[in-house]
DNA sequence: TAACCGTGGGG
DNA sequence: TCCCCAAGGTT
């Protein structure tokens, strides 16, 4: 009896141990995993959850999104954050619309092309919703990488190319099972091989892991910058915008101007705000989300 | 390339 | 409490 590949390993306790999520379904669309990959961009599983069944309920597919404004992206969105990536999902629905047949491509480099999608999730969408063969590097896989096969504590604060290699080489040739072990690297990132308190005592590689072999030294520091938020732009940005997705239509500049008693940093933070398409003025003194208003007439 | 882009939960 | 972290992308 041969010795199982690390992927076969990884791959076997993903079957027996794979978390009951709702894009996982057999039979989800391209479009459904597709708003499942960009919810998921720094937003945590379980707070994407609830977001993702109201969005694809409203929107099954990219044309009803296509046919509404990005306010209403916007609302939608809700508190997941960054809400660059409500109106991004907007934009990439208009672009599946008018490029696609309103389908969500298969060929890596258009889905590369589509707003909001990126090295990760353009791979992600390739294997698990068309079966193709590619690395789907995200954080995770990048840790496990680190981890199990080069002995570090932890991963490169970026991706680089070299991590699609390393992840690459790891993969079974067969497309599926290459699909299949990219999610199971992905949740044993999530799940058991952690950042912080890895469970190395249910781990499925545990007997093969470089960095057990090498004495598991400790992670040396934090991964990423510190990212501080209190008195950002980030923060004023967030309380404008959370006035503006309460609000049906436009608001006052002058209530706006109740959520930040800095004058300059809030001018910034709103002028920002409409620079990133996310507001537009309205008349003299009003702001609201982008397209906040009566649909468009037809021509 | 490093900084910027939200929000909330857990240690 | 504070800090870290979370299926990244864009500039």
């Amino acid at each position: 009896m041969t010795e199982q590949t690390f992927a076969e390993r990884v791959s076997r306790w993903y079957e027996e141990n794979a978390r009951d999520l709702p894009w996982r379904k057999p039979g989800t669309s391209p479009w459904a995993i597709l708003v499942s990959e960009v919810m998921l961009q720094q937003t945590p599983v379980v707070r994407v959850v609830p977001a993702w069944e109201a969005w694809l309920a409203r929107w099954p597919v990219p044309a009803a999104l296509a046919a509404e404004s990005p306010a209403d992206a916007i609302r939608m969105w809700g508190r997941l954050g960054y809400p660059r990536r409500a109106v991004r999902l907007y934009e990439c629905a208009v672009a599946l619309v008018e490029r696609h047949a309103g389908e969500v491509p298969e060929r890596l480099d258009q889905l590369l092309a589509l707003p909001g999608v990126g090295t990760y999730t353009a791979r992600a969408v390739a294997a698990f919703a068309y079966g193709q063969r590619h690395p789907v590097v995200d954080t995770n896989v990048r840790r496990v990488v680190a981890r199990a096969v080069a002995g570090e504590p932890d991963a490169g604060p970026t991706t680089r190319p070299s991590d699609l290699v390393a992840t690459e080489e790891l993969l079974p040739v067969e497309p599926a099972a290459a699909a299949l072990a990219s999610a199971a690297f992905m949740e044993l990132g999530a799940v058991v091989c952690t950042a912080r308190s890895p469970r190395c005592a249910v781990c499925p590689v545990e007997r093969v892991c470089a960095w057990r072999a090498a004495g598991q030294q400790a992670p040396t520091g934090p991964t990423r910058r510190p990212q501080r938020y209190a008195g950002t732009d980030r923060q004023v940005r967030g309380l404008l915008l959370a006035v503006l997705r309460e609000a049906t239509g436009p608001v006052a500049r002058l209530r706006l101007d109740q959520v930040w008693a800095d004058d300059v940093q809030r001018s910034r933070a709103l002028a920002a705000l409409v620079t990133d398409g996310l507001v537009e003025p309205v008349g003299e003194a009003s702001y609201r989300l982008v397209g906040d208003g009566p649909a468009h007439l037809p021509i």
